[in-house]
DNA sequence: TTGCTATTACGACAAAAGTCGTATAACTTT
DNA sequence: AAAGTTATACGACTTTTGTCGTAATAGCAA
């Protein structure tokens, strides 16, 4: 019975790793520092705490570890997502959508690429 | 500066709120606990709390307090969502959609009604 | 007005999350 | 092989969240 529901700053760890597998601690680290004020410790520590927890898997490789994520992104953000509806959209999806659609801080561009997925989506599944 | 980004106990009062308000604690406690084990002052403690925060009003009414939600649901969702977006999502609301719009769990009708409004929408933006 | 009951107020505690300093260990380099 | 550098390990501390027990209070009832 695993919970993988990750928290925010593991989600940073997370979203790094499944753009591109392995990386190091250190490397990991120059991203996320290149954005925010953070010790080196503290993203060992995080992705220590993460591997225990079985977020991560690691390799020993020279004086350092490469990680993997353990579980796939689109796991992951389907159990997140599901959370997510439950505790803030009472459990309705289409209020997030509307929500979505709705919400002055979604870019033209983005609702362009939503309405193209979902045309996408219509297709595939009616032919 | 407000943050209005309510944990989860606090998004279940709000939930409750937003669907039929004002309510006592009592009204609130009997909701949350008809699903959930979980004692009276808890359900309490977090109204207090989040009365301080600012998150709710009350307004006393004869020996209890009547609650009011202070942020409507619109603008607190919408903030929520950007804030999981970006957090679950790298900050891509077109991964999100599709995430959705593939997941399982998410029910046909759920579906569906997703389907609608995007449709909907469009009308709405063409006319 | 005295007491009973419902409600609030307050404080305490545990667990989780995030932060970092310092110590240890493991390769390199000379 | 000794010294230096770089990564990990570990422990400590802070804040936030969620939980509840107990004390105080306010209104109703007798």
């Amino acid at each position: 019975m695993e919970k993988i529901t990750p928290t925010a700053a593991e989600l940073e760890v997370l979203n790094i790793l499944w753009k591109e597998e392995p990386l190091t601690v250190k490397e990991i680290h120059e991203l996320i520092s290149s954005s925010k004020n953070v010790g080196y410790t503290t993203t060992l520590k995080i992705m220590q705490k993460m591997t225990t927890k079985g977020l991560l898997n690691r390799k020993a490789n020279g004086k350092s570890h490469l990680y993997y994520a353990t579980y796939k992104k689109d796991e992951t953000r389907g159990r997140l997502l599901d959370r997510f509806i439950d505790s803030a959209f009472s459990g309705s999806a289409s209020s997030l959508v509307m929500q979505l659609l709705g919400n002055k801080k979604t870019s033209k561009e983005e609702l362009d690429e939503i309405k193209k997925v979902i045309e996408q989506m219509e297709n595939e599944t009616n032919s």
